[in-house]
RNA sequence: GGUCCUGUGGCCGAGUGGCUAGGCAGAGCUCUGCAAAAGCUUCCACAGCGGUUCGAAUCCGCUCGGGACCUCCA
């Protein structure tokens, strides 16, 4: 069975064919390192990663390009040019470099946290300033860009006459340039003087003397635009077309837009066959974002240290969280949310190690032939839930049907020969298959340490002597004990006792 | 103002015109020395008003509400 991808770009779901037979090339804005992540940045990377996964187990080979925005980036384009990265460093009194550094290094433990893969390739803007200015020189030369005062804009007016521009965000183009004479839009920023038209954008600007960082270009000392890194990173590693781009909805227009129009007129294709872009995460029904001042940073979320929070939360907590919800829906956070998130994924996780466990048998014949069938179609649809634009939420919805019936083989509720060995093989098979290679969920659990194993042994085994015996003041001590000190201890069916850490 | 998306039970969230999504919470029962967990059963729903249809949460229209983008943004 085919794989359905929603195309952004098309605005609907396409059947997914590799430009090359085999290989995938998948780019995804990557983060600006200069300040901490949030819930919100969780949501791309989280998802791109289940791609990744996905298509890495439908045997493709996957080369993923995820960028790490350290230059460029302006606070507010126009108002005053400003190098977002080195803003931030001078209030922080640090080296550029080592805002970035440091923002970087969060970013990556953050990613793993949350268990995602590292991308195949991870370039920095400012390690492709020389890649960045080949390519703007070449959009001068075909006449897309023109220069002012060293700064250098894409003419979007000229490139709109004979190219769809505005396509992908659903732009009209000509409202856009009609826009320039509309009062409420004419902001008379700075800088927006130097353009022809308002819709232009920058692809260098130039660097003014108290500008930190700063680089050598035909035009004088500047810095890249926004928009021009992702083109030219993406070129360098994926090609002139390549197979999928994502990245937040809220990036669709203008970034994603004006990287289609940089690289279109360099490679004379478009760049991109699949656009993929994930809804935002909300809060109180509103996008988290600095603008709105309601984010949660993930070393919050991590930690419980927030108003909102009850409660620290773990990253695999997120991650299910996430992936309970298709990725182009908008997701609301809740602390109630996510609390909810957590017992559920604690439940199926359990599920899935008794499920582990259960001894596989030589039973051809199903004694409750129905039961069988629905188990087996369960079990199938996670792969023609994921082939349809990637629904995790079903396969979840799934496997959430599965568990009862994993519980009750397990205390023996369903005998083993209801279901065919072969059923059970197949379980074992697709949920490490999905859940912890494709949907790159683990164990919540604090891992057992290895001095603790053996006392709980002792201490259970102590506790299994006095029930013997009906000391049950001492056995009813230990468990509350126990409890106290955050170890929740269960009397299995079979006699035995299990234990974790709450 | 423009473009687009959205409105599902106490909460979160799937839903491709006809068959129980699922989770969390609530209620009852079973198992259990008691717990906890687990299992079974169960309550609560499709913003409103029209229309299309044998049949609509699902398609169309209107009204009301919410949101995103149009500026940095995941």
């Amino acid at each position: 069975m085919s794989l359905l991808i929603y195309n952004s770009y098309s605005r609907k779901k396409e059947v997914f064919e590799s430009i090359t037979p085999g290989h995938v090339g998948m780019y995804v804005c990557g983060p600006t390192v200069s300040g901490e992540s949030h819930l919100g940045h969780a949501r791309p990377y989280i998802s791109f990663d289940v791609v990744f996964r996905f298509l890495q187990s439908k045997n493709f080979k996957v080369r993923y390009v995820r960028n790490i925005t350290d230059a460029g980036h302006f606070e507010e384009e126009g108002r005053e040019a400003e190098d977002k990265v080195s803003t931030k460093a001078q209030l922080e009194k640090l080296e550029p470099m080592e805002l970035v550094q440091k923002y970087t290094n969060l970013f990556h433990w953050a990613m793993k946290e949350f268990n995602c893969i590292e991308p195949s390739i991870e370039p920095t803007a400012t390690g492709h300033i020389v890649e960045q200015i080949v390519m703007i020189e070449d959009i001068i030369a075909k006449g897309y860009a023109y220069v002012v005062n060293g700064s250098v804009y894409f003419d979007v007016k000229k490139y709109a006459a004979s190219h769809d521009y505005g396509k992908l965000s659903g732009r009209i183009i000509d409202e856009l340039l009609d826009s320039n004479n509309r009062e409420e839009l004419s902001r008379d920023l700075e800088g927006q003087a130097e353009k022809r038209d308002a819709t232009d954008f920058a692809l260098w600007k130039a660097a003014p003397p108290e500008h930190i960082m700063r680089w050598k270009s035909p035009w004088g000392e500047g810095f890249p635009g926004w928009h021009i890194e992702c083109s030219a990173m993406a070129t360098k590693y994926l090609g002139a077309s390549f197979d999928i781009h994502g990245g937040g909805m809220d990036l669709q227009f203008p970034h994603h837009e004006s990287e289609i129009a940089q690289s279109t007129i360099c490679n004379h294709c478009n760049p991109v066959k699949y656009w993929m872009h994930n809804n935002m995460i909300t809060i109180n029904g509103r996008k988290m974002g600095k603008s709105y001042n309601n984010v949660i940073k993930l070393t919050e979320l991590f930690s419980g240290n927030h108003p909102l929070l009850s409660q620290p939360f773990h990253p695999m907590t997120i991650r299910f969280f996430i992936l309970q919800s298709h990725y182009r829906s908008p997701l609301d956070f809740s602390n109630d949310a996510l609390i909810a998130s957590e017992k559920a994924f604690k439940r199926l996780w359990e599920a899935y190690e008794h499920l582990k466990k259960l001894p596989i048998g030589t039973n051809d014949t199903p004694d409750d032939v129905e039961l069988d069938a629905k188990v087996n179609n369960w079990v199938l649809q996670f792969e023609e839930f994921m082939n349809d634009d990637f629904s995790t939420p079903k396969v979840i919805a799934n496997m959430f049907e599965i568990a009862p019936v994993i519980n009750s083989l397990k205390d023996g509720l369903i005998k083993l020969n209801a279901i065919k060995s072969s059923t059970l093989i197949l379980m074992k098979e697709k949920f490490t298959l999905f859940l912890e290679e494709i949907f790159g969920l683990k164990s919540i659990d604090a891992a057992s340490n290895e001095i603790l194993q053996p006392v709980m042994e002792l201490l259970l085994e102590i506790r299994k002597e006095a029930k013997t015996n009906k000391d049950f003041a001492t056995s009813d001590k230990i468990r509350n004990q126990l409890t106290a000190m955050g170890i929740a201890i269960k009397d299995e069916k079979d006699g035995n006792t299990s234990w974790n850490i709450v």
